[in-house]
RNA sequence: GGCCCCGUAGCUCAGGGGAUAGAGCGACAGCCUUCUAAGCUGUUGGUCGCAGGUUCGAAUCCUGCCGGGGUCGCCA
């Protein structure tokens, strides 16, 4: 059902036929031989560029090439027109059966239109894993966001996809956590505490933890030293975080299959899967003793210079090797990360994608290098870095501070915007370019707002069925109805023009899948959307190309089968960013 | 200083080997006062940061510069 790969074949067996051989004799390298919509529609349906690759193989010019193809592409009937074009191009024109049929296609599929048949394989992605410190800010949304949509995409693809979050609950600030908690408590007891000192968390939303603690432990835990209570405390307070965080992400639709404790790779059942990622690595020869330069730039107070446990990682593309233990004998945080990644290789996952922050982005060669390390290079790391986005309302900048606590929340956002506005404009950017998010703007209902532009493209197809109902009841307007219609009376530009746009959802999907860019989606379907409008806005001047025409019900089916078309493919499209796709806009 | 990301129209950005580089906003000029529901159409506007290289072909790939941002043992 991708007309671009149904030809790609129909190219190689053509090129077979004539049988065009290497100059050396060798066999011919057909892998970049590509067909791709045209540029320029005025140039037809198809555009082959196999004579200008194949060229320089066959030692023969690109135009004589061309005709030679050309020939063969001329005698298949669903090709109309042919044309050899610029430096080489083949160009072809569809007839108009091969169109219809493609469409009734298209329309018996449905939303699975575009979707990947074949398995491509299993693929985690994780994202978000804020710590479990306090309700998530707008700064999580973006990555949120993104790897939901990525692992649908991915999912849509034909990849089998796990969504992961990952805990940090192992590190110095969910102490921090605790003892902040801890002071709530005493508050809930009745204590005056003051102010909350400098370096805790001053959150108003540990005070429920603070009530919770109470509730459940009285007094136990008062005016005893920290390491009777710290561990208690901070169980209680971050799956009480854990708990508000899963809430803000269903706020936002994002719903994740693996929940993964950083501290249960010590903790854990498995024993010490930290000591068994460094195992790993010292069988294969990678720890050494040794020591590091001085970073450059500003040096940290405290260095000191040490002979220390490194990880080679510069065997595998990093700048510097690493320390995998801390002066005080514990693990360090890419130690950690290291038997994180190893334990999703040994639950299966070859395929691994990380979503961070792109402050995070020097950290991204390290950790490529210690996927590559621990799965023996049978494993591979994708990281997609999420810029920053800027909030603004009205035009004007969004002031926050997030040590006085005055952070704009994930809720907020969600709150007043909603999710299809923060879902859809935080992947209407790629993903390592800066955003701009205006609260304004997203509600406003016009065509400046690309998230009600898309929306409201599939509210007008639901409208212009409701009328075809009203106007036209004897049509069958079923997928098979419509399926069966004179698609071949589609012949207006404006409708070749949908036709061809739809046709390119496929490979749409797949370049996107392939480049793990959701954002890809998100540009098409408003490409698709303004399609679908300036066609409609034509039918105001020229009545005979509506839709819904009374006088013409044979036409108006058919054109019924494209409104249909147009439908499924925003609507799955829509469901890949996980945005809703309304019948009507309110 | 090293590394990573970015540099495309006045603005915000798509396009990541293919033909004459696109969209929205802005600006300018018309149309619409009605019906297919949130206006419509057209015009304007670019040395794709700079310089080399690879290629039949480069905004796209490579190298080096320039400019902006991020980051740089034990924080997470």
């Amino acid at each position: 059902m991708d007309i671009f790969a149904d030809f790609e074949n129909r190219v190689a067996r053509a090129i077979d036929k004539l049988e065009w051989k290497a100059a050396d004799g060798s066999a011919l390298d057909l892998s970049r031989v590509v067909v791709e919509p045209p540029r320029d529609a005025a140039n037809g349906d198809l555009a082959v560029n196999a004579a200008m690759v194949l060229a320089k193989q066959t030692g023969k010019p690109p135009r004589a090439l061309a005709i030679e193809l050309m020939g063969v592409l001329a005698a298949d009937p669903d090709v109309a027109e042919t044309e050899v074009a610029g430096p080489g191009f083949l160009n072809l024109r569809l007839a108009p059966a091969y169109r219809a049929a493609f469409l009734a296609r298209v329309v018996t599929a449905g939303e699975d239109y575009g979707r990947g048949i074949v398995t491509r394989g299993e693929v985690n992605v994780e994202y978000v894993s804020a710590n479990p410190t306090g309700p998530m800010h707008v700064g999580h949304c973006r990555g949120a966001v993104v790897g939901d949509a990525l692992a649908n995409l991915l999912g849509f693809a034909g990849h089998e996809v796990t969504k992961e979050y990952y805990i940090n609950d192992a590190g110095a600030q969910v102490d921090v956590l605790a003892r902040s908690a801890h002071l709530r408590y005493l508050e809930a007891l009745g204590e005056d505490i003051g102010a909350i000192p400098e370096g805790l968390y001053p959150g108003d939303y540990l005070k429920p933890v603070g009530e919770a603690l109470a509730k459940e432990y009285g007094t136990a835990l008062k005016g005893r030293p920290e390491s009777e209570w710290l561990a208690t405390v901070r169980r209680t307070a971050i799956d009480m975080m854990m708990a508000m965080i899963r809430e803000d992400l269903a706020a936002l639709n994002v719903v994740h299959d693996v929940f993964f404790s950083e501290r249960s790779l010590q903790d854990g059942s498995a024993g010490d899967r930290v000591r068994h990622a460094i195992d790993t690595l010292t069988t294969e020869g990678l720890m050494y003793q040794g020591r590091l330069e001085p970073p450059k730039g500003q040096l940290p107070e405290d260095w000191e210079d040490r002979e220390q446990t490194l990880f080679r990682s510069t065997a595998f593309g990093d700048d510097v090797d690493r320390p995998l233990m801390k002066s005080d004998g514990s693990y360090t945080y890419f130690a950690s990360d290291i038997a994180y990644h190893l334990d999703k290789f040994e639950r299966g996952f070859a395929n691994q994608i990380d979503i961070w922050g792109a402050d995070h982005g020097g950290y991204v060669k390290r950790m490529q290098a210690a996927v590559r390390a621990i799965s023996g290079g049978r494993a591979s790391l994708d990281v997609k870095l999420c810029q920053l986005v800027k909030l603004f309302r009205a035009g004007e900048p969004v002031k926050m501070s997030k040590r006085s606590g005055s952070f704009v929340t994930l809720r907020d956002v969600v709150e007043e915007v909603g999710v299809d506005a923060v879902r859809f404009m935080m992947l209407f950017r790629k993903s390592d370019a800066p955003l701009d998010f205006d609260f304004q703007k997203v509600t406003e209902q016009s065509k400046d707002n690309p998230v009600f532009y898309v929306q409201y493209a599939h509210a007008r197809t639901a409208s212009v069925f409701g009328q075809a109902r009203d106007q036209l009841p004897s049509l069958d307007l079923t997928r098979e109805g419509l399926a069966k219609a004179e698609l071949e009376r589609l012949a207006d530009e404006g409708e070749i023009g949908l036709l061809r746009r739809i046709a390119q959802w496929p490979r749409v999907v797949e370049a996107a899948a392939d480049s793990h860019e959701p954002h890809r989606i998100a540009f098409y379907l408003h490409d698709l959307a303004s399609d679908l409008h300036a066609h409609w806005n034509r039918g105001k001047d020229l009545p005979q190309l509506r839709f819904v025409n009374v006088d013409d019900p044979l036409s108006s089916h058919a054109r019924l089968a494209m409104v249909r078309a147009v439908a499924s493919v925003l609507a799955s499209g829509l469901a890949i960013l996980g945005v809703k796709a309304p019948d009507e806009m309110r």
